[in-house]
DNA sequence: CGGCCTCCATACGGTTGCGTATGGAGGCGA
DNA sequence: TCGCCTCCATACGCAACCGTATGGAGGCCG
C-alpha cells in the first residue's frame, strides 16, 4: 500500500489523490469541510501544491463527485457480469448494506442536494442506481409500476437504515435486513449459492 | 435609521423567534448556515441584537435543537389522547409523510450527528419515535422483537423516502406509501374512520 | 553542467463569521 | 422630568478560509 504518511519520502501527490482526501473529509465533516487548506493539511502538504492541480475549490468538489459517482459505476458494471438477475439484486444489496462509508457520503450527499454541483450528481447518481434496481426486476416479469414503487421502498429504506445505524438507533444492521429488503421487492429471500 | 418597519408587526423579538429562524437557516443551508450574522440579516437585526438574547452561537444552536425536540414532543402528546391504537399509528404516519420541511430537518440533523450537541438531540428524539412506535404496536400484540424491526424498517424507510423525495427522484410521496408503511408495521391498510 | 519544468512552500490581501465593547432610542416608574 | 432598564446598532479585534504571487528544491534533458 501507499504510504501515506507525513511528507517523509517526498510522495508526489496527484488530483486522484486530493478528490479521494476530499471524499474523506465529506464523510466525516460534510461538504463545509471540503476546504482547501484543511484538506492540504490532512495530505500533509500546503495550499500552494492545491493550486498547482486544481483551478479552485469548486474544481476539488467536481473531483471528489466524479470519484464518487465512478465508484456507482464500478459496483454496477461488476454486477452486470453477474448472468442471474435474483443473484445480482442480491449481491447489490449486501454491497449496499455492508458498505457503511459509502452510505454516509451518499447521505452527507443528499442533505445537500441544494447546492447545484452536488445536486446534479446526487440526482444522477440515484436515478442510475434506481434505474438499475428496476431493470432488474422487470427482468424477473415485474410490471413497471409495481417494480418501481418496490425500488422507490427498497432504496430509501436503504438510505434510512444507513441513517439509524449512523445515529446508533440500530446497531449494525443484521443480515435479515437483507432478507426483508428482498422480501419488500418480491424476491426470494435465501440466496441460491 | 428611519427606516424600522422592515420587521412588520413584530418589533420586539424574543429567544423563541431566533430559535424558529435558526431552524428555518438549519433546513435550508445545514448546520453550517445556522451563522449568528446571517439569521440576524434573516430577521432584519444585527448582531447586537443576538448577543442580548444569547451568550454565544452554541446556545442558539442549542435552542433551535430544543425547539425541535419540543415538536416532536408536541406530536407525541396529541397522539396520545386517541384511544385507538392502529388510528394512532395511522394518524402518526399520516402527520410524519405529510410534513416535509420537517423531515428535511430530521435529514440535516443526522447527517451532522457528529457533531456533540446534535448528536445527542438526535438520539434522543429518534429513540423517543421509535419506542412510541414500538408501544403501539405491543398494545396489538406483536411481540418483543419483532415490533422493533418493523417500526426500524418503518421508521428508515420514512427518512429513506424523504430523502428520495427531496432529491426529486420520488416526486410527491403519493398515499399510497402509508399503506405500505402500515403493511410493512403489520397492520390494516385502510382507515376505519 | 546548465537550463527548464514540475511540484510545492511562503507570504499577502480580501471576505466572512465569532465575540466584545460601547452607546443610543424608547418605555416606564418615581 | 429624571433616571433606569430593555432591546438593538455600530465598531472593533480575531480567526478561518479563498485565491494570487512569487520563489525554491529536485528531477530531466540538452
Amino acid at each position: 500500500m501507499a504510504e501515506r504518511d507525513k511528507r517523509g519520502t517526498a510522495e508526489r501527490l496527484g488530483p486522484d489523490d486530493w478528490a479521494r482526501a476530499a471524499l474523506a473529509a465529506l464523510a466525516e465533516g460534510g461538504l463545509g469541510a471540503v476546504a482547501v487548506e484543511p484538506v492540504a493539511v490532512r495530505l500533509g502538504v500546503s495550499k500552494g501544491s492545491f493550486y498547482w492541480h486544481f483551478a479552485n475549490r469548486r474544481a476539488l468538489v467536481e473531483a471528489a463527485l466524479a470519484q464518487w459517482e465512478a465508484g456507482t459505476e464500478r459496483v454496477i458494471a461488476r454486477l452486470e457480469s453477474l448472468d442471474e438477475p435474483v443473484t445480482r439484486m442480491r449481491t447489490l444489496l449486501d454491497l449496499a448494506f455492508g458498505d457503511a462509508e459509502n452510505a454516509a457520503i451518499s447521505f452527507r450527499l443528499i442533505s445537500e442536494v441544494d447546492d447545484p454541483l452536488v445536486g446534479e450528481v446526487v440526482r444522477r447518481v440515484s436515478r442510475r442506481r434506481l434505474d438499475f434496481m428496476q431493470e432488474v426486476l422487470r427482468e424477473l416479469g415485474q410490471p413497471e409500476g409495481e417494480a418501481r414503487r418496490r425500488v422507490l421502498a427498497a432504496y430509501g429504506g436503504y438510505l434510512g437504515l444507513a441513517a439509524l445505524v449512523r445515529i446508533g438507533a440500530a446497531d449494525e444492521v443484521p443480515g435479515s435486513l437483507v432478507d426483508l429488503a428482498m422480501a419488500e421487492l418480491g424476491l426470494p429471500p435465501a440466496a441460491p449459492s
